[in-house]
DNA sequence: CGCATAATGGACCTCGCGGTCCAGCGGAGC
DNA sequence: GCTCCGCTGGACCGCGAGGTCCATTATGCG
């Protein structure tokens, strides 16, 4: 699968993925074509197969793989240790910072609308990805309310709160409000807060 | 814009967009070819340009309007008087009960993932109907907590309410849980709940 | 230095797609 | 029954897409 590739060769390959994620981004999988990511990168079209024996389908993998790093990434450092109250609040801000700024043009976007379902290897790359995000949600969730009543088991107000992105970014996407996403969080994390009565 | 049709024109248009709208709600938009329409209605090139006279590009947005038909309509009769908790708690279950039918087939996920992205109109056949449905949802907060005090005010509520079914829905096409849309919605919902203490 | 192999450029092929055109068919109204 | 005009069928076209191929240049390595 992976053959020898030298630093250059590697320099390309990224920039290949880099160039074509940002383009799925703006106008989606399907309206991205191989010439356009062939002008972006300043490459020709036997260096995309070189890179990519698999053709589009391999490269849109790729992408959803890039995309998804970015999805975490945009999260850290606060999603690896959701433990406090406080970490809590850093990391919704860090959403909606990173959120507000992107718009419509987010990698999340681009995963759930065109590139999770472009094939079943890169669905197994957003279900993985969701799969961790969870996870990283409800280990959060226990670490916060260890020791108080959950009220619910935390692996649902996990998942209610990664719905609540969700929908908050689809309504980004489509009105170009934030009003959504900050409404949905604000809403899902409010039993999370300590009370201080 | 619209010429004379006779009954079986009309028909004719008719089972064109349903079939169009089912086709696109399995396969994508982008993966719907206008000869994947034609074989599935039994007609002929000349016919779907006959109806739509734009084109591919009209049909989609036939197909959208139609959609954002469902959508709503899916929702009733609960959606048009959400006056009471008991009224409420039917729409939810009317909403559940639909999703988990449909799964990641529905029109809502076609209409936020494709067909909003396909051109300004049916961009603004989406927006349309996210209005509408969102002075619904406002509507029926603002009915439901009158006299009592609102905590915030009525249309953010709707939108996080909206943004919950969205996310589930997103999740539910991801995962196949119905679980996320059923925490997001008993979550969002949960402020409205008459307190009887 | 010289060879093997990676990296690059670009012509070329094929084919499926949206879209056009025209020639018959059929039914509703006079 | 005749005559419009909407309805239907299907051949046809041009283009842009993904994909193949081979020649050339650059680069790491013994």
């Amino acid at each position: 699968m992976s053959r020898t590739l030298t630093a250059k060769g590697a320099a390309t390959r990224q920039r290949i993925v880099i160039a074509a994620a940002l383009l799925i981004r703006d106008k989606g999988a399907s309206e991205t074509s191989l010439d356009d990511i062939r002008a972006a990168t300043s490459t020709s079209k036997s260096q995309l197969f070189h890179y990519f024996p698999g053709g589009r389908s391999e490269i849109l993998v790729a992408v959803a793989e890039h995309e998804a790093a970015q999805v975490i990434q945009a999260q850290q450092p606060f999603l690896g240790d959701l433990s406090t109250w406080r970490s809590w609040q850093q990391w919704r801000e860090a959403v909606l910072a990173h959120y507000t700024e992107l718009g419509e043009r987010c990698p999340l976007g681009a995963l759930t609308s065109e590139l999770g379902r472009s094939s079943p290897e890169a669905r197994a790359i957003v279900t993985l990805l969701y799969d961790t995000w969870e996870a990283a949600l409800t280990g959060g969730v226990q670490a916060l309310t260890a020791g108080r009543s959950p009220g619910a088991d935390a692996s649902a107000r996990a998942r209610a709160i990664l719905a609540a992105v969700q929908g908050g970014v689809v309504m980004l996407g489509a009105t170009g409000r934030v009003g959504y996403l900050e409404q949905a969080l604000t809403l899902a994390l409010e039993p999370l807060r300590p009370k201080e009565c």
